[in-house]
DNA sequence: TTGATTTGGTACGATTTCGCACTATTTAAT
DNA sequence: ATTAAATAGTGCGAAATCGTACCAAATCAA
């Protein structure tokens, strides 16, 4: 394994690594105090695929440990943004629904976030992340799949 | 803002943000118990960049809070991967400078890594990569700047 | 059916991350 | 020169992350 070779995948993921947080933090100053990028992410998630789903299906579609998918669940039920029901399927599990009062945080955030979107797009077209998506989703399925 | 545009963009840093979570815990199964990524990237940054950096420039480099960069610093001098001197130029200071324990771990540290990023490359080849950094250093920057 | 194994979820503890407040030193202003 | 403001670093406390161990329910095996 040559060294530039080495260099370019560190360069990779080293970018990667600082945008994560960099986007990650501009995302939280615009949030309510007290909620993360994990618990918009999940109600965002909710609303766009479809609420109902697992704690456990949640862990996996973010790649998070099922303990860290507790906790974020936690603090979801405590601002009443979501809630628990049975899981008629199976007696150990639960499901996790949307609530009137979580759909709202839903859209007061992300119209907080929309002129920061708009800032970021009039300097990187939004053709240009496009672009990226599909490479990104390559890397990211092979690093899902390599994890065993 | 169309939702479609607000999508695209959300997309794209959920990519980023599960890349850098895989890539990271990938990594650090790789290194020895109670040594993290941020410990590796120091060291490593020390041999890449040059040593004798203050731990505020470290701090930057990183975009991590400095109150970060001193825990991670405090962890490499528990191992005695770096030490640090004060900063002639600055009685408030200090400079960090490797160890030869420090070298070694980081050449260990790539030893162990190789054959992963050997495998990622036979499904993700180099060129891509080193197509896509470009972009992310573009957007990694502009981050930055708009942070304020 | 019964017992063993697997699976979904959580409690707990260790570590990381990071904001706030504080000290010590430097720089700027008058 | 003196004082005010800015800067480098750290201690501390709160929260996030995640591994281990555990319980309860489901699945599998004989």
């Amino acid at each position: 394994m040559d060294s530039e070779t080495r260099n370019a995948f560190f360069r990779f993921f080293n970018e990667i690594g600082i945008i994560a947080q960099l986007s990650r933090t501009a995302l939280e100053t615009r949030l309510p105090k007290g909620l993360t990028l994990p618990h918009f992410s999940v109600v965002n998630h909710l609303i766009r695929v479809k609420d109902g789903q697992t704690p456990l299906a949640l862990a996996k579609a973010f790649q998070v440990p099922k303990t860290t998918m507790t906790h974020t669940l936690s603090g979801l039920l405590e601002h009443h943004f979501v809630e628990m029901r049975p899981n008629p399927k199976d007696g150990r599990s639960k499901t996790v629904w949307l609530t009137q009062t979580g759909r709202q945080f839903r859209e007061d955030a992300i119209r907080s976030i929309d002129p920061d979107i708009d800032a970021l797009c009039r300097n990187i077209p939004k053709e240009k992340i496009e672009e990226l998506v599909p490479a990104l989703t390559e890397i990211r399925t092979y690093l899902d799949i390599a994890r065993d």
